[in-house]
DNA sequence: AACTACTTGCAATCGTATTGCACGTGCATT
DNA sequence: AATGCACGTGCAATACGATTGCAAGTAGTT
């Protein structure tokens, strides 16, 4: 069994286990966020997948019933798009969302794995509330 | 003069200081944002100054343009709704990069003056890009 | 292989945000 | 106070993302 084949398996199971079909959409979208290193906005994804001759429709279908049933993370940036994330196994659901920084110039969104405030900044935090999501924007290098 | 007359008179300043026309319209938002302590979507203000016979396309150009002179915070609170929020005197403009908590729950919006990174996590995001603005999103006090 | 509930493609629809254009107006100047 | 003009406004058209109804198709169970 070649290495595509086994990732394949992988992603398939991924989906039943989340109580879906294996579907042809479902996996190449999948895939595809498995294999992205930044959240997608629906308009990429959508993109890619209509060469397979995939509606626009489905694939917020399946982008949205796929975050719903913790497979994938729906993100919105502060510019008004949609932008999803595959979950990895080792994360625990939508509780353990990381740090991401939005480029305002070109869109371009990273993931910061690491960032996280000071101490005393946390204690000042908290006594405004709980915090479940950290977003850094500015000028990303490619674009300042 | 009225009191009244005095907060007309400070809101105009505000708008010619900013390099805008104090007409009508500027002056019902910008009057309408400083009187309000949370985040107004569009479709609030256009709704009270509808009754003034302002069209919502106007309101909606003021909304914008007066964010980009640093009248106003445009911030998008992830249901995909942009609100607007009048920036008090003491703050400084759009380039001032104090952190803000966002209540998903209610818009509440709180400045954060004293909240940073830790050190590396510092250096993580500015390898990155340059950052313009940090935005801890979460559930306010008020809220949970 | 057959069956059925779930999925998909297509097109219509919806709501928010934006824009073009002709008309109106704030305000600097005279 | 009157004038001129760049800027602002109203109205309608439009763009665009997101969603939905429905008939046809298909994954996965039996």
């Amino acid at each position: 069994m070649t290495k595509k084949d086994e990732s394949l398996e992988l992603v398939k199971r991924a989906i039943r286990d989340a109580g879906l079909r294996a579907t042809p959409a479902r996996i190449a979208i999948l895939q595809m966020l498995w294999e992205s290193n930044s959240p997608l906005p629906h308009s990429v994804v959508a993109e890619k997948l209509a060469s397979l001759g995939v509606d626009s429709a489905t694939v917020f279908r399946n982008l949205n019933g796929m975050a719903q049933v913790g497979l994938l993370r729906r993100a919105e940036l502060g510019d008004h798009v949609w932008r999803f994330e595959a979950i990895r196994d080792h994360e625990h659901g939508r509780d353990s969302a990381h740090p991401h920084f939005l480029c305002v110039d070109c869109g371009e969104v990273t993931c910061l794995d690491d960032v996280q405030l000071t101490a005393s900044s946390q204690r000042v935090t908290e006594r405004v509330g709980e915090i479940t999501e950290i977003l850094v924007r500015g000028h990303c290098n490619q674009c300042r």
